[in-house]
DNA sequence: AGGTTTATGCCACTTAGTGGCAAAGTCGTC
DNA sequence: GACGACTTTGCCACTAAGTGGCATAAACCT
């Protein structure tokens, strides 16, 4: 059986009951969802079901998502989110961009306020692994946030809109934290943000290697084909 | 208007009568797929109006495409599998495996066999930015493609399935691939297949300073902040 | 306490997508 | 060319995600 996560965390008391019923709901929806996707598979629990389960309308389960993959990929959504935020109050000055955005996005993983975080996030990842929508929902909103967070880098760094850096900065770094996620996912045990952030720092530092490396002079080609040209 | 593309081409006539009668069907409905999502947007025109202006049930559109995003993205993923099929035919030794993916990549799309190619590709690109399904489903083709590119290379390179390195290599081409279309799809006129891999070409070439580029010392810092740990 | 604003649930509906099965079309052999 | 075998197609019924309208309930503010 799936370990439970911790319960989400109750939402901030300085918020009107408005806003504190409306996150509360929001979470109940994100770990019944991840918790009943678990069981059955992504196509196997519907949105009926959840709702059911949760005790809203389905009506309130869009007003909360704009889909079913959104639900399930709310862990990575989350992060993404405040990666950007964190960003945004993040002065660059001086320092390699990619070498900045490598360390927020460290520290938005090491702070994420959801204390069973990187419980869900690897629900999530694994359900991911085989649901193919899910991951395009993913992958899409992790572009456009990327796309959000160049624009913006653009107009705080000066930068010639036609310049390609920042963009591909940004994109070498998710790059990195992708195949961190992968194999944190595929590692036995040890789930720990700890665990997520070295292999993020290993990834990134791979990255110069990943240009220059060479196959070796005789690597074992595919048997002479006839003209793919 | 939109100005039509050459018409695709017609079917090897090598093939049976009846792979001859699946391709000119598939061509069709990419090709009126296309037309009508341009025309009214990609949610504009039913899976049903499609298949009646092709003149073949839903049953056989979705016998020949996985989801209504597939046929809108097919010229993209084409090319994925041509450049998947060319690089399995590809002598990868004692290069740079980045320098050879994008190479091999380039020459891809010099040869991709459908006329009108650069043509169908401006559209569906169009359409994907305009539409979050659309560019999901491409992300998503590309990234399974390129899982499957990083397996075969493992193997072939004899190289440690824990070493990033192929994995981020191909990411780092594919990032740049990504940018290249963006602004080739943004440019004014000269849509063509050089100019597409000019483009690619700038791209790959702005990796490394991507990779080390600084933000000035004293750049646009946002207002200073509260805290935001 | 009461008026205003916001959130919710209900309901009807559309569209993408699925699976079964009979009929039509193609292929290969004689 | 005829015929039996094999493959493809279209029809049909259906499901589930997703959409929009509207009355009611709940929360908020004075």
């Amino acid at each position: 059986m799936t370990p439970s996560p911790p319960p989400a965390a109750a939402p901030p008391s300085g918020l009107p009951l408005r806003e504190r019923k409306k996150l509360r709901t929001r979470h109940a929806l994100i770990d019944t969802a991840l918790r009943m996707f678990t069981e059955r598979g992504f196509d196997g629990a519907t949105l009926d079901e959840l709702c059911d389960a949760v005790e809203v309308s389905k009506r309130t389960f869009f007003r909360t998502f704009a889909s079913k993959e959104d639900v399930a990929m709310a862990p990575a959504e989350d992060m993404w989110r405040a990666f950007a935020d964190r960003l945004a109050g993040r002065d660059l000055g001086g320092r390699p961009v990619a070498a900045e955005l490598r360390a927020v996005l460290r520290e938005t993983v090491a702070a994420m306020p959801d204390e069973g975080w990187e419980h869900r996030m690897l629900l999530s990842r694994r359900l991911a692994a085989a649901t193919p929508s899910m991951d395009a929902h993913g992958l899409h909103f992790c572009n456009r946030t990327s796309a959000r967070i160049v624009a913006d880098l653009h107009r705080r760094l000066d930068v010639d809109p036609a310049d390609p850096r920042p963009r591909l900065a940004i994109d070498l770094v998710v790059a990195a934290w992708h195949h961190a996620l992968e194999t944190w996912t595929a590692q036995e045990g040890g789930h720990t943000r700890g665990a997520l952030a070295a292999r993020l720092d290993a990834a990134f530092d791979a990255l110069p290697g990943a240009l220059s490396f060479a196959a070796p002079a005789r690597a074992d080609s595919p048997p002479p084909a006839e003209s793919t040209g």
